[in-house]
DNA sequence: CTGAAAGCGCTTACAG
DNA sequence: CTGAAAGCGCTTACAG
């Protein structure tokens, strides 16, 4: 139980001021014009000791705490647990530490959230923002806290946002099908208004009309659970003879599509062709396996911190907005022709 | 961009002392002898003025963050990003964040990462430990900071612990294979000499050894992808001709086993039977569908949250060390007879 | 080039 | 019952 060392202990022991020593530490040697003598001793002597300034501290002086917050939908979800672990690397690089939460979908809880995440003065905000939590995004921008929204935006909020183009996912997914032939192209979606649902959506829609081919649309509550999902795309699939392939607009409702479908005893991709949206590593592993439309979570993650990170060093305007728009890559597995 | 309200402002508007102000925030307004009217009366303004503490400047009075550090071997991993995410809720419901990292598996890694935290002042740690971080752990100890570590351990690190009944998991998978009259149960399982590891491969000899069987195992290394372990397992499979049923020591090694089965042209369960350690959502839509030995996740988490709260609270004294075996499901699917 | 001093926003003995 | 004051460990004008 070594006492810790405080920048004071440092000062006395070498007899110097402590702004000396703080200077030094932050890299102000030459600026402030100290001796290079006076700064290699300081700085040997802080190594030697391990010293560790004390993080609070620093932060209650500075007005920055080096903290972000990831608040995603969900933690657990292979997207967002994905996009978290590609995020950590950046962060830690770069002297920040990551607060997740997740928000659930559920805007009361995302404002608790926001509010808690405020108290402890993090530096900037990474969010997947549920509908009805725009007045609270824009309470934050409004006291200059950067915040980059991702995987879905909010229409009247007008800050970074980095997503992928889930038009062109769809569009491109439908019309790899319409090559191989399919003619009855279902679309098995949520019953939600988030923008990269309504994308996605619009996507699929805008490629049929394309060729001329007719919309056939399941649309399942946000809440259902896998077994629920198997079932209701059972009675579709009932309802809807003919169909030849069906675009999931999630990689979970893809699963629960397929266990359907197996159940029907329909042939993939045979009877029916199966695209996902989303790629899991599953679906590799799968049999058969499962084509997707794969969101890049590297490039993601990257472009995510960078934009970040850009305004957490004033390297870009507060007010300077971008929109990163990330291109999907469908790729072609067992269960497409 | 109103300015932050601070507890001076407060004590300024009302006419009274700040510490009453933070006597009665803090819950301390009876202790102290101050009157319900007054405190009444500066609870109310702080409520309409949505006055939020700073925690930064609490903590560095108090020493307590409110914060704790869960470090697991890989935030994006389904089994922790699972706990994660029944982590998050205990923690926010009792006034605490989490901050994540990932030490994916690396002495070096995580020590850096024990520093880093240090310096945050977190207030406990949950940790994945990998195999040569004693002296860093111990470290943490010396310093009366809370440590949990969970899913392995440490043999020689005297600390809490919430883990899975490992041995017993493999011994009843395997006993339960002999019901099914198997003969030749083979173990895939990782080269690890982590103690989950070890106990896995444990239950599962002594469960052959009961029935006079002889063990045929598998060990690939650790930083295999998933191709690589099927294709181990394809050769594996055909080097010992015979084998009827598999126990996988984790899912994934499972999803990449059932590919090379598959690929053999084998039939499950007809010609091996297999059961996974460690439940994956996707082993219920499998066709067929996977079983396994399942680790219960909530129960797990809140066994973690609460070993470690009663260490933060100060109801466990320190020194007292406390080991939680919980207990597995096997859940009986499709892929055993 | 270096030091004394104020300040960040809290908590908590201590005195009255 | 309440208030003035010191302290947590830093940063940063300011003066010399």
């Amino acid at each position: 139980m070594n006492k810790k060392l405080s920048i004071n202990d440092i000062a006395n022991e070498l007899h110097v001021a402590k702004s000396t020593v703080s200077f030094i530490l932050n890299g102000k040697a030459k600026e402030k014009r100290i001796t290079d003598e006076l700064a290699e001793k300081v700085l040997k002597f802080c190594e030697e000791k391990g010293y560790k300034p004390n993080q609070l501290a620093k932060s209650l002086s500075t007005g920055k705490t080096k903290m972000i917050c990831l608040m995603v939908e969900k933690i657990s979800d292979y997207f967002f647990s994905h996009i978290a672990f590609h995020l950590e690397a950046l962060a830690y690089k770069n002297g920040y530490k990551i607060i997740y939460c997740s928000t659930e979908n559920d805007p009361e809880k995302t404002r608790e959230l926001i509010n808690l995440l405020r108290a402890r003065y993090v530096d900037g905000y990474i969010i997947t923002p549920p509908v009805g939590i725009e007045a609270e995004i824009k309470g934050l921008i409004n006291d200059n806290l950067p915040v980059v929204l991702f995987d879905r935006y909010l229409p009247n909020v007008s800050t970074d946002y980095v997503g992928l183009d889930n038009y062109k996912g769809t569009f491109d997914g439908v019309e790899y099908l319409v090559e191989t032939h399919a003619k009855k192209i279902a679309l098995v979606t949520l019953d939600s208004d988030q923008s990269q649902m309504t994308e996605r959506h619009a996507g699929y829609i805008a490629a049929l009309k394309k060729h001329r081919l007719k919309p056939v649309i399941l649309k399942v509550p946000f809440a259902n659970d896998t077994e629920t999902n198997a079932r209701q795309c059972i009675q579709f699939i009932k309802d809807n003879p003919g169909i030849d392939a069906i675009v999931f607009a999630t990689n979970y409702l893809a699963l629960s599509g397929i266990k359907a479908i197996n159940e029907l005893g329909l042939n993939i991709p045979g009877d029916i062709s199966v695209i996902a949206f989303d790629d899991h590593d599953v679906f590799n592993i799968y049999n058969p396996s499962i084509s997707a439309i794969s969101q890049p979570l590297d490039e993601m993650a990257k472009q995510l911190f960078k934009t970040l990170l850009d305004k957490l060093e004033n390297r870009v305007r507060l007010k300077d907005v971008s929109r990163i728009i990330i291109q999907p890559d469908l790729i072609l597995r067992g269960s497409t022709k």
